[in-house]
DNA sequence: GCCGGCGTTTACACAATTTTTACGGCGTCT
DNA sequence: AGACGCCGTAAAAATTGTGTAAACGCCGGC
């Protein structure tokens, strides 16, 4: 469950993007696409990119003198798409400022193991921060690790997974259905009592007054509620 | 690219040995070469190194195993030259650890930028210290060297990895599968049990109270977490 | 060859978790 | 008021996971 990680892929070949946009879905990320320069700028502009994918052959911008002007204001990873093989080439793409640069005709594979890298190293957001915080009590669910009042605290699988959905749809109302298919699965989602028992035990884990609940709302009819 | 960049080149062809040594040369590096993993792994475990150059084709040691134990403790960067061109390979590669993958033959210009690159990105910081400490233990993953209470304690390799693995993953939880795949290898991921086994060994060789664990703590159903 | 260390396998008692079952309270609707 | 549905609580039963011990086979050193 961690964060879809940011990608800008700039591209003008409709055929290549839609191929690069189609790996990066199937790869559980969410891109974000831009046809030229100006596009990808714009976009870039927001900051919260993770990394950029960019082709240098761009109608409106040398793609060297984008990756440029990028440097001057953002440290955020560059991946080169290219058609052009020479060494020239790639020394003056990297040496702008890119990270890395893949020669077309490349593997989707290939191609993907180097988003990965890059990630890796520079993703900030990439699988830290999903810490969540209330009432005296953090849960940090990429670390299945979870402390009230400082002190470390154990839940078992499934108190962890039902806090998981819970927290993941903070505010919302879930109802008991919905809850057991996300917990115990589709099978049985019938059984709604359960819900309720391991509700009970996660509020006398983590609700200061149990019997009087700030966070674990009952939504009386429907299911429950996480209030921050 | 300033003075003093301490690089290592591993590689056991001599002709290619010399000749990225050479270029480096020129480029104002000075260079440290090793014909063998062992050899490679003697001098990164000076812990000065601020990039790796590694041919996957050693003599000694497949070359994706000599990264991924290297990234149980360091993060120092990885550039790998390879004859091997398929996509599969560089995947496995980038994915075990490597930044980058270079196919041979390469030209002196595109090796230089890529490590001018990598060097950019993560030469300045160096390599931190790789030792732990916690309840009167003290590991150095570095020189594979355990104290207790200041007396020298042995561990079996199996030993030593499985606690490299939970140390490089201090706080958060692993599963018994993960650990299996990254300590025994993702052939017998399915033997859990051993797991068990060697968590028992290294309790009994590092907590205080082997009945009653400290650090290496136990997460039912899921795996095993190490807490500092 | 024999020995000792090491990694593996098997077996079993015990502990933790999950599921099942049961019961009492509270509010609402008739 | 009484019946009913919904919820919270409790605790036993069933299931699953874990710690421990002991035995086996492999390999290198002596």
């Amino acid at each position: 469950m961690t964060a879809p990680a940011r990608i800008v892929v700039i591209e003008d070949d409709p055929q290549i993007r839609r191929f690069v946009l189609d790996a990066l879905g199937k790869a559980g990320c969410a891109p974000q696409e831009a046809g030229t320069a100006r596009q990808g700028r714009e976009i870039l502009g927001a900051g919260d990119a993770q990394l950029v994918i960019l082709d240098l052959g761009l109608p409106d911008m040398s793609g060297i003198d984008f990756i440029r002007a990028l440097r001057l204001w953002s440290s955020v990873p560059v991946l080169v798409l290219s058609a052009r093989v020479t060494e020239q080439d790639k020394i003056e793409a990297l040496d702008a400022g890119a990270d890395d640069y893949l020669t077309k005709p490349f593997g989707v594979g290939e191609l993907l193991a180097r988003v990965r890298v890059l990630l890796r190293r520079h993703g900030q957001g990439g699988d830290t921060e999903s810490v969540h915080r209330f009432g005296g009590v953090e849960v940090d669910l990429a670390r299945h690790a979870v402390k009230r009042d400082g002190a470390d605290l154990h839940l078992t699988q499934l108190e962890y997974r039902l806090l998981a959905v819970l927290l993941a749809n903070a505010g919302k109302v879930m109802t008991h259905r919905h809850l057991m298919r996300e917990v115990w699965g589709s099978g049985q989602a019938e059984q709604e009592h359960y819900v309720r028992i391991y509700v009970r035990r996660l509020r006398q884990k983590l609700e200061r007054d149990p019997t009087q609940p700030q966070h674990l709302l009952t939504e009386t009819g429907i299911g429950y509620r996480f209030q921050p």
